[in-house]
DNA sequence: GGGCTGAATTAGACGAAGTCCAGGGTTTGT
DNA sequence: ACAAACCCTGGACTTCGTCTAATTCAGCCC
C-alpha cells in the first residue's frame, strides 16, 4: 500500500484525523509502522524507532501502541505465543500464518465468506471475525 | 461431552493410545482437562492438580502439556495475550471470544464453510484454519 | 528382594514480554 | 508569565514460560 518514502507531516496528519496529538515519539512510531505496512512486534518498533540514536522509551512504546490501537489507527494480532502483533493495516483481512517460519501474510477479505455459523450466545454482539490459515513450508 | 465421573482408569487409557506413558502426575492432569472439558491454562491446572495435596510441580505442567499436544491429545489456543489455553476437544471446531469476559465458547465446525479464500502462499500447504469470533457483552 | 538404567519429576534460577509509578519535561490556554 | 494538563522516562516489578542439574521412579533382569 504505503509506497515511496512516507513525510512525517503525512504522518502527523493520519494522527490528528484519528483525534491523537502528534508528537515527536508518536510520529516515529506511527513512521515505522506505515512505512513499513509491516506486521511488527513492540520490541521489533521499540529497535526501529531507537535505530539511529536513542530517542523514546520502552515505556512509551507501549502506551502509544495501546492509544493507537484504542484510536483505532492500528490493529493487533495475537497469534505468536510469545508476543503480540501490530498491524497498521485496518481494512477487513485475514492472515496466513506459517507455523514454522512464524512469517504472517495478508489475506484481503474481499471474497471470503463464511456461512454456516450458529447464533452468538444469549447477551453477545458481534464484534468481528478472525480468520487465521495456518501454513508450514512444503514437505 | 464427557459427563460423569471420569476414571483414572480411563484416562489412563486414553493416554496409552496416544503413545504416552500414564505416570499418576501425567493422569492427573489429562484428568483436570477432560473431566471438565473446558480450555484451561497451564497456571489454573497447575492449581487444579495441587488441590488437595501438592503433587505436581510447574516444570511437570508445562512439559506435560507440551507433551500431550505433540501427541495430539489436546490443541492450544493463542487468543488471550497474557495466557495460552489447552483445549480438550480435538475434533474440529472454532470458538466464540468475548472480548470483555475473555469467555471462549465451543462453535462446531460441521456446518461452516469458507469460501473465496486466496491460494497459499507459494511452497506452504496448509495445516488447519482457525476461527475466531470475537463478541461483546450486549450493550 | 536387590541392583541397573533410562525416563520422569522437581526446585528454583533464569529470560522475556509487558505493566506501573513517581518524577520531570513540555504544551496549551489565558 | 503562570498554572494545569498532558506527555515521556528509567527502572522496578509482575507474570508466563523455559531451562538445568539433581533426584526419584518404573521397568527389567538376576
Ligand atoms: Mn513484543
Ligand atoms: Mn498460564
Ligand atoms: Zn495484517
Ligand atoms: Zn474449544
Amino acid at each position: 500500500m504505503n509506497r515511496q518514502a512516507l513525510s512525517r507531516e503525512k504522518v502527523a496528519g493520519l494522527l490528528r484525523q484519528h483525534g491523537i496529538t502528534p508528537t515527536h515519539q508518536r510520529i516515529e512510531i506511527a513512521h515505522a509502522l506505515f512505512e513499513r505496512g509491516e506486521h511488527l512486534s513492540a520490541d521489533r518498533i521499540l529497535a526501529l524507532v531507537n535505530a539511529r540514536h536513542a530517542e523514546t522509551s520502552k515505556a512509551t512504546v507501549y502506551n502509544t501502541l495501546k492509544l493507537f490501537l484504542k484510536k483505532k489507527l492500528i490493529r493487533e494480532l495475537i497469534i505468536d505465543p510469545a508476543k503480540v502483533v501490530y498491524d497498521p493495516n485496518t481494512a477487513a483481512h485475514h492472515h496466513f500464518y506459517d507455523v514454522v517460519t512464524g512469517k504472517l501474510t495478508d489475506v484481503p477479505a474481499d471474497d471470503i465468506r463464511v456461512s454456516g455459523l450458529p447464533p452468538l450466545p444469549k447477551g453477545t454482539v458481534a464484534e468481528g471475525v478472525d480468520i487465521i490459515i495456518r501454513t508450514r513450508p512444503q514437505s
